[in-house]
RNA sequence: UGGGGUGUCGCCAAGCGGUAAGGCACGGGACUUUGACUCCCGCAUGCGUAGGUUCAAAUCCUGCCACCCCAGCCA
């Protein structure tokens, strides 16, 4: 039976505990402004590409979060930059989201709702002379902007008098200025080592076609300026976002400070999620779609949820994945081995088993009757006995995996060779004679004798045997597609400085079998749908089966703890 | 050479002044009609480093070192 895993957050509110709830306990017990409040999270994705399991670590703790505390996460799309958004990632962004097992309930919102307001925001921040609309050219902001020990240079434009900018912005508003003319930037600290102090842009002129909005606007917030806005109308209290924002949190402090916000949010950064031997950027996962590295976004090689949807991960096993790697600000990269442990905990448990040889070679047991055929009852999962059995065909002619015979074996082989014994599961145990070969020496067909006492795979004598092999009846299997993937790149660190990924991608990450014979039943199989194919690993229907002709993904092999002797 | 962060086992990660949890990986062994699962056992005299405070320091103080992020009209 399935041991008890130390993932209480996935089956109840207590869960592990991080410092990011540590900063919230305090926050309710200070006696503070979030004393009293729910507390209220948000996942905010920019509708411009996929989802990937890094997604997934946000998604877990902004929406885990709430749970933890009994309080509310939005779903928000974070759409301020029309000119790189789609509706296509809106609904693909919904749809993986339900997948891992989350609900927004009502709450799902686009911070293109809010461009009025925020709008309005800006005027005030203009009024109290906090933000001047400046028509420097985006070169000349570049070199005005400073350096890492130089202060940044002042706008020719930074004084200009109030009504002038409240006038030009509304102008900039009403499309009298090109795209990229002019901006509003914030009044802050030209001196402020932080970059984003340096009178930061608020807003910009495009003439994108938004996705929701259409040409309503030509002006858009900048990511700064919107979001802090936008988790204050959404009466968000913890704003959790990855480290790369800390810089920001100055900026986004400032801008709820000068705008007499609905509420007022705490921004609290945490470590994005690194997976060895993968890479975890929109940027380098659309290279790898449009070089055709990959068969497309959800190819099971790729990161992204749709790919390790389709590949067989569970959103149990991901959802347990990163519940159990913790949260901390220590910039980190998980073993893919955690994930793939995780994967194996939740389908040993739940999958059903089956026997399907991926590699066959024939094997004629010589001593059984020509015509006679055996049905067999095997147990479908022995961790859940409640599961049942199933029947299984058997007769002469059996397909069995070509791995499973060797004529010279190395020491501590104990499958089939000349002489030795070993136990069909569920069946009979056989005793290997030789075999065939081709004019290459390649094994054609493994002979074997079977001993009557033993059916069910019983030995009455009490004698052990050491090898149990899958197997399947050549008179009912059917034929599948097979495809075993490996790491998608051959190095554990593709997104370093010292490789360029592309440069990197493991030639045998994809190896597709066409000829794999597998229990007849399988061939019905629906989507969706696991197994372990036992001694193999767990594989999943993919959905370029076609009836009668099923096609399997490996999602993850078994662990083997064989090593081949000397 | 500015600012912001981070350093506890190969990889994650607890720890919040009282004498180093746990998981993964790895190595042994038991069990086994999956070389799977399960179960045992092992795995940091040590917490980036050097000092200091204290009866007591991974935890407090000081210096140093290393690594990550920041100069988009991206998010």
């Amino acid at each position: 039976m399935a041991k008890d895993t130390p993932t209480p957050a996935s089956n109840g509110e207590t869960g592990t505990k991080n410092f990011i709830h540590d900063l919230i306990d305090t926050d309710i017990a200070d006696g503070g402004r979030f004393a009293s409040m729910t507390v209220h999270t948000r996942f905010p994705p920019e509708p411009n590409g996929y989802l990937h399991i890094g997604h997934a670590k946000a998604i877990v703790i902004d929406f885990g979060t709430a749970e933890k505390y009994n309080g509310l996460c939005n779903l928000r799309m974070d759409d301020t930059n029309p000119s790189k958004e789609d509706v296509e990632y809106v609904d693909a962004i919904k749809r993986d989201i339900r997948w891992l097992g989350f609900d927004w309930g009502d709450r799902f919102f686009y911070a293109s709702d809010y461009f009025e307001q925020m709008y309005e925001f800006a005027r005030t921040l203009i009024q109290k002379g906090l933000a001047f609309v400046c028509e420097m050219t985006p070169e000349q902001m570049r070199e005005s902007r400073g350096t890492l020990t130089e202060p940044a240079t002042a706008s020719p434009w930074r004084d200009r008098p109030v009504a002038e900018s409240l006038d030009l912005f509304e102008r900039m508003k009403a499309g009298e200025f090109a795209d990229g003319a002019m901006t509003l930037r914030a009044r802050i600290d030209l001196n402020s080592g932080n970059f984003n102090m340096r009178d930061p842009v608020l807003y910009r002129i495009s003439r994108a076609h938004h996705h929701r909005t259409g040409d309503a606007w030509c002006i858009y917030p900048m990511y700064d300026f919107a979001h802090p806005i936008e988790d204050a109308i959404e009466n968000v209290t913890h704003s959790l976002c990855s480290l790369e924002f800390e810089d920001h949190r100055p900026l986004y402090d400032w801008v709820i400070a000068n705008i007499d916000p609905p509420s007022k949010p705490r921004q609290i950064e945490f470590a994005r999620l690194g997976i060895n031997h993968t890479v975890m950027s929109k940027r380098k996962l659309r290279q790898l779609v449009e070089t055709g590295r990959v068969n497309g976004w959800d190819d099971p090689r790729m990161p992204t949820l749709g790919g390790l949807r389709r590949r067989g991960y569970t959103p149990q096993s991901i959802r347990s994945f990163i519940e159990r790697i913790g949260v901390s600000k220590v910039v980190s990269t998980v073993d893919y081995a955690f994930l793939e442990h995780c994967l194996r905990e939740n389908l040993n448990a739940e999958a059903q088993r089956t026997m399907a040889v991926i590699r066959p070679v024939r094997l004629v047991i010589d001593n059984y009757p020509d015509d006679l055929s055996e049905i067999f009852e095997v147990e479908n999962n022995p961790e859940r006995p409640e599961d049942g059995t199933r029947e299984v065909s058997f007769s002469k002619e059996l397909w069995i995996e070509s791995t499973d015979f060797v004529e010279d074996p190395p020491r501590k082989y104990f499958r089939l060779f000349p002489g030795n014994e070993v136990r069909l599961k569920s069946a009979y145990v056989v005793r290997c004679t030789g075999c065939d070969k081709d004019d290459n020496g390649q094994v054609t067909t493994v002979h074997a004798e079977y001993d009557r006492e033993t059916r069910g795979g019983n030995t009455p004598d009490g004698r052990r045997i050491k090898g149990t092999i899958h197997w399947v009846d050549t008179r009912t299997a059917a034929t599948a597609e097979v495809r075993l993937y490996d790491n998608l790149f051959d190095v554990a660190d593709p997104d370093s400085a010292e490789h360029n990924f592309l440069d990197h991608i493991n030639p045998d990450s994809l190896q597709v079998l066409t000829d794999c014979k597998v229990e007849a039943a399988l061939a019905q199989a629906e989507l969706p749908a696991s197994f372990q194919f036992m001694r193999l690993g767990y594989f999943c229907l993919d959905p370029d089966s076609r009836p009668g002709k099923p096609v399997f993904n490996r999602s993850v092999s078994l662990k083997d703890s064989y090593k081949p002797k000397q």
